[in-house]
DNA sequence: GACCAGGCACATC
DNA sequence: GATGTGCATGGT
């Protein structure tokens, strides 16, 4: 797996669907609240939570940290999961009020792989929930791996099937420019292929990145 | 009705 | 370290 491979998918998979806009959020903190919410779950689920939480006034650091859990997991019901997402949510909120005053702000300050760190030690948050923070939220150069990122990758026979979170983030950072913009328009892209071609079951024949370098014939393995 | 969705922690071996 | 399980809603 060379940089050249890694930037040629990034290119085909640009000029066939332009640019993402991601994350889909308005401020830092719905994109915070977002990548939580979004655990092992559909985005059109997160939506209908964040609408509500939008809807009550509580997308705000301080209003949610001060909430009821109880009401809290209620108004986040459609995102599934919604007690543990509740206590996943105060846990990062705790973490911010109890070490950096409640402000976003003061995160600025942190190096980029002390922040992960902090993030990583906060119950409910992973690697990838870290990740998608620390690109998407407060704009560090980290690239983010998902479900879909690996299934692509090993389905084209581009890595191995049980290379690691932090194997394959290590293939993608080394391998590319370290921008921020560049993680985030490549992530959004893995992503929106990954939903229309690259399913548990999938349809692969239309697929952009066809024959780069696998056959379709390998991607029912 | 089965399967899936932009994970994670925890128990157990 | 690897593997299995609970967590839950809503769309296809």
């Amino acid at each position: 797996m060379t940089s050249e491979q890694l930037n040629e998918i990034y290119q085909r998979l640009f000029e066939r669907f332009g640019p993402q806009h991601w994350w889909p959020g308005e401020t830092q903190f719905e994109i915070i609240v977002g990548a939580i919410l979004t655990q092992n779950t559909n985005w059109a689920n997160v939506e209908k939570a964040i609408s509500t939480l939008k809807a009550a006034n509580l997308l705000c650091p301080r209003r949610l940290y001060e909430i009821e859990i109880e009401k809290l997991a209620e108004l986040i019901r459609p995102a599934g999961y919604y007690n543990i997402k509740a206590r996943r949510l105060k846990n990062f909120l705790a973490w911010l009020f109890e070490n950096h005053d409640g402000q976003l702000n003061n995160l600025n300050e942190i190096p980029t792989d002390l922040l992960r760190r902090e993030l990583l030690e906060i119950k409910g948050v992973g690697r990838e929930t870290a990740d998608s923070i620390l690109l998407y939220a407060l704009n560090r150069p980290v690239f983010v791996v998902d479900a879909y990122t690996a299934r692509i990758m090993t389905r084209h026979g581009l890595i191995d099937t049980d290379a690691d979170y932090e194997q394959i983030r290590e293939l993608f950072q080394s391998n590319l420019d370290e921008e921020t913009q560049l993680f985030n328009e490549y992530h959004a892209l893995l992503v929106r292929v990954g939903k229309e071609f690259c399913k548990p079951k999938p349809k692969c024949e239309d697929c952009p990145l066809n024959r780069l370098p696998h056959t379709v014939e390998t991607q029912y393995l």
